[in-house]
DNA sequence: CTTATTTTTATCAATTCTGTAAAGATTAGC
DNA sequence: GCTAATCTTTACAGAATTGATAAAAATAAG
């Protein structure tokens, strides 16, 4: 995934475990947060704990199917708007046309390829994001950052950045007159799941002040760092 | 077609059975009247007992594929003005295969989402229908990419490439100056339902710097490829 | 059906980026 | 002005990403 940020939580619900165990592993690879489910009951219970931004749904299964279980999610305001995807076989043709009635997102239908799966969770949630993303340009001072190029223009003239010093000034410019500890923008700029030393970010500090002007990133000793427009 | 009747009719075309019956079933749900066929020969002896209002043409299809039905539609002078809407895997290949060209009204890519197919049905029907504009030639820097004769011109010297190549070249001049990952180029240039390696895209990305000035496609580390005519 | 071309995958080398540690500098508090 | 804490800077190792090449697979052409 490019973005670090959010990272996207996907609730797997199949009652053959040997599914569950070769998505999870596939979507894991990517960077998903993975939680499963193995009937339709326990899949509620889950979801209400986990918050899932997609939840990918057997249509089979035993106790409750597919359709009863995107039904019951739905009455939960919750997940009036969380993404289903359905898990069907071939033959079932019906089911897909009772699955969009109860607000399927799409439908995959078995045997599952794992890469084909991926690729289209992650079409689903690029699309999402572009559409909450429409700061892709972020002017401040004599700084313009553009995320559609990835260039930073400081006073009309272009700077290379790499990425994690793109992120960093992204997210600090996007914060003025914010401070922020390390601990927080490790968080932010990092993700939550990527564990390094604090002193990671002075040095990323460091490479962004050799770059913009001094002054538009500020120290506060013992606190974090800031960036500002003011002296 | 203007003219706003009581009871829209639809005809859809496409090869896939599945498909039809599931778009049957939601716009029949909306009170739609609706009828089917599976390829574009069968689609033109449809059309002219039905009369519809809209058709909703797949572009791959066996025998003939929509575009050319759609031609053969236009001729016939009763659905000269009749609402084409294409289905395509790929957002690019609409304007690809020229479906402005033979008059079409507007595209939805596949995976088709009901919901969302719904609601711009009924726009459509609900507003004036808008010219799409299209580029089948681009003109940017040194480079002359023409669509219609599949040639790229350097300089002014032509330069022979596969479609793959032309496709890919094509999706990235035609947005100058923004990054795309491997993923979304995967999504518009190769389809929403081809699944190949992300890492394909560079070997593309390398035999298409081989033929055009290297300067003209940037690779941003950890984020993706851009056009780009500065340096 | 065979051959040629294009497309995709796989592999390894080259490059760039990132994180860490450690020494030096600065600041704040006393 | 001294001391301790905190921050800045440098340098380097190893992670991660991309480039280049070759070979396999798929597709198109003859």
């Amino acid at each position: 995934m490019a973005n670090a940020l959010p990272i996207p939580k996907i609730l797997l619900v199949d009652d053959d475990p040997d599914i569950i165990e070769l998505l999870e592993y596939n979507l894991q690879k990517e960077g998903f947060e993975i939680k499963s489910a193995l009937d339709g009951i326990q899949a509620v219970e889950v979801a209400k704990a986990f918050k899932p931004d997609l939840i990918l749904l057997d249509v089979m299964m035993p106790r409750q199917d597919g359709i009863e279980t995107a039904r019951q999610l739905r009455l939960i305001p919750e997940f009036k708007e969380v993404y289903i995807l359905f898990l069907t076989a071939r033959a079932e043709e019906y089911t897909e046309v009772a699955a969009f009635d109860v607000g399927a997102d799409d439908y995959i239908v078995k045997p599952i390829k794992p890469r084909a799966l991926v690729s289209r969770i992650k079409a689903m949630f690029r699309r999402e994001a572009q559409q909450i993303e429409s700061d892709e340009k972020i002017e401040i001072g004599q700084l313009v950052i553009n995320r559609t190029n990835y260039s930073v223009l400081n006073d009309g003239n272009p700077l290379v950045m790499p990425k994690k010093e793109f992120e960093l000034l992204s997210f600090l410019a996007k914060h003025p007159n914010k401070v922020f500890n390390r601990d927080e923008l490790l968080e932010k700029v990092w993700g939550t799941d990527v564990y390094v030393v604090e002193r990671t970010v002075d040095v990323h500090i460091r490479k962004l002040r050799e770059k913009i002007p001094e002054h538009y990133i500020k120290t506060l000793k013992g606190v974090g760092y800031m960036f500002t427009l003011e002296a």
